[in-house]
DNA sequence: GCAAACCACGAAAACGTTTTCGTGTTGATA
DNA sequence: TATCAACACGAAAACGTTTTCGTGGTTTGC
């Protein structure tokens, strides 16, 4: 910007201090009406906006939090996201994105960056990495030093902060007994490494349902994806061994629907040959053919309470009040792909 | 935070001044090797990190730059965000993003939040009401105050502004070019209301197209969908007439998708009984079954050709120079939908 | 023995606010 | 005429930095 209108430049173009020109725009009646429609026309005139650096640093507050996510293309970081901005905003708000792209590096970063005085608190699903590297000690200064926290999703079970999860064992105890219910006999789950607390958990959930409808749990039906290498490729090793499975369970939207691609590529039948339940209910889920049964996260409600609990801590940070955490119930959407035979 | 560290607060610990220390911590020569280590151990037991705010004011910069959006949960969008945040953080910049919801108001809001000192420049894609109500004051007085800014995808033609836009009028024309080729006699398009700009531009290609392959203009082929209502219903029209189209093409991809879902329900075969194009190459193209035809924006390269012109006009804010205008070549990617017959 | 140079540090301004506490000028009151 | 309130405004501190320009004290050079 090349000039932005000050207090002070209105002050001398009116030859009085930076003082009275801020209390006139603040309606003070400690300054004469006559000089305070005159500043005010003026500031008016030049669209005076306060500079907010110099506000925050005023004030010691940003209103201003910070969102650290590990990928943005992604459905459901995005409904979080939108939940978050929406009660934000609606409570004076504003919002910082920043993305860890799922690297320890970055998320250290950024927590660095957004901690320096920028925002009042944060809102964190923590990165892959970090989570495989177990290494928290950035969290844990932060939560010492006082810093309002939050964690969704990907959360630290022993940090003591504010946490909403989704009831991911739960969901998939679900979403398997309805693979069960529909005829499955052979039913096999596609997850992620077990770091990823969410995917461990869903694992937990299928592994109860196979012990309530008394399957013996076959490590050839348990397949952890390697991100490294192409997923489809490594899918359909699942459905080339001699038994394969007539049911699947998988841990987000993007596995599910390469499962769906390869299954029907194989010539099989969807859901009669192979019925397959994903995670998340985004886009892909509603329009594949045949639509995908899912587990809805409830995106949206998880960034709404997110906020809200973020914005406990702020207002409460001199208490040592206990870390609320708060669980979001998942709910099961079924469509085609787990449709009754 | 509770009580972060400051410079002060470390002049206190060794009782020296406040310059002592800033000095100390940036390596001057002008402080004894003694104190300097001294307080550089100290700092660094504690944390150190000087408050961005008080830098940004005293630098009269925030290395932040500002974008925004009309919403979050858009493959497309985000795909923008991920090029800009790429290079933004290469050149040591950070990224607020904000959600304009399509809003006229908010979009309004969200500028004036930004351009009151927190950012050094700003990425915006304009809303869709903004565009209806053809108001553009709040950008006008931004570029004319001298804020840097960037226009992505839905620009506006009469601002002098930098600007990314995709070829939407060669890739409507490109993709119509195709559907013609595989052998569609009446070819419809499902497109937006005029007034978004990228809509009309890839309407246009069509036309051309049209006139090109000696097709008449059939208003009955040419729906412009009112997202006030259902679109299913709409698109569903298209088909319930005498004489309904043997190929789409769709403007974005929840179109095209919507498309395939009615297409598939009312009993015809895709592509052999139509034929459809999307625009935006997201998850659901890839994984649709089939899976779809579409025109691929590369918003990733978008998003960094976003962010170099807008390095450009924040280095080069004295000068006048001319504002960049960058086109990014969209190419056709094809699949199942449209395959030769 | 005296100026010059050097060393190691401090004071203060600046960025743009807000707010507390003056302070000088009126006008009214006792 | 002295006192007191009301009025209308200004000075200054504070938020946390950086940087320029001192300034005392010591060392060096001649």
């Amino acid at each position: 910007m090349k000039s932005k209108i000050t207090l002070k430049k209105i002050a001398k173009e009116f030859d009085v201090s930076i003082s009275t020109v801020s209390k006139a725009l603040k309606n003070s009646h400690e300054i004469s009406e006559d000089l305070r429609d005159k500043i005010q026309a003026f500031a008016n005139y030049y669209h005076y906006k306060p500079n907010s650096l110099a506000l925050n640093l005023r004030n010691q507050k940003s209103k201003t939090i910070g969102i650290i996510i590990p990928e943005i293309v992604h459905h459901f970081f995005t409904t979080v996201i939108s939940g978050i901005e929406q009660l934000a905003n609606e409570n004076g708000y504003n919002v910082i994105i920043c993305l860890s792209n799922e690297s320890y590096e970055k998320e250290v970063l950024n927590l660095e960056m957004l901690a320096n005085g920028i925002v009042d608190g944060i809102i964190v699903s923590v990165s892959k990495e970090t989570l495989k590297k177990g290494e928290f000690e950035h969290f844990e200064t932060l939560v010492m030093n006082g810093m309002p926290l939050v964690m969704f999703d990907r959360v630290i079970d022993s940090l003591d902060c504010g946490k909403v999860t989704s009831d991911d064992f739960g969901a998939g105890y679900l979403a398997c007994n309805h693979l069960f219910e529909v005829g499955c006999k052979r039913l096999a789950i596609i997850t992620t490494d077990d770091f990823v607390t969410v995917g461990a958990q869903r694992k937990k959930g299928y592994l109860k349902s196979l012990e309530e409808h008394q399957m013996a749990i076959d490590e050839n039906l348990i397949l952890h994806i390697d991100e490294q290498f192409e997923i489809s490729g490594q899918i359909e090793n699942l459905f080339k061994q001699n038994n394969p499975p007539d049911g699947i369970f998988a841990v987000n939207e993007i596995y599910a629907a390469t499962a769906m691609k390869i299954v029907q590529e194989l010539g099989k039948k969807i859901p009669d040959d192979v019925a397959i339940i994903g995670f998340t209910d985004g886009f892909i889920s509603k329009f594949s053919t045949p639509s995908l049964s899912t587990v809805a996260q409830h995106g949206f409600r998880i960034g709404l309470k997110a906020f809200e609990i973020l914005l406990d801590e702020i207002e409460h940070q001199d208490l040592d009040v206990l870390h609320r955490t708060e669980v979001i119930k998942p709910d099961l959407i079924i469509r085609e792909s787990t449709k009754k035979m």
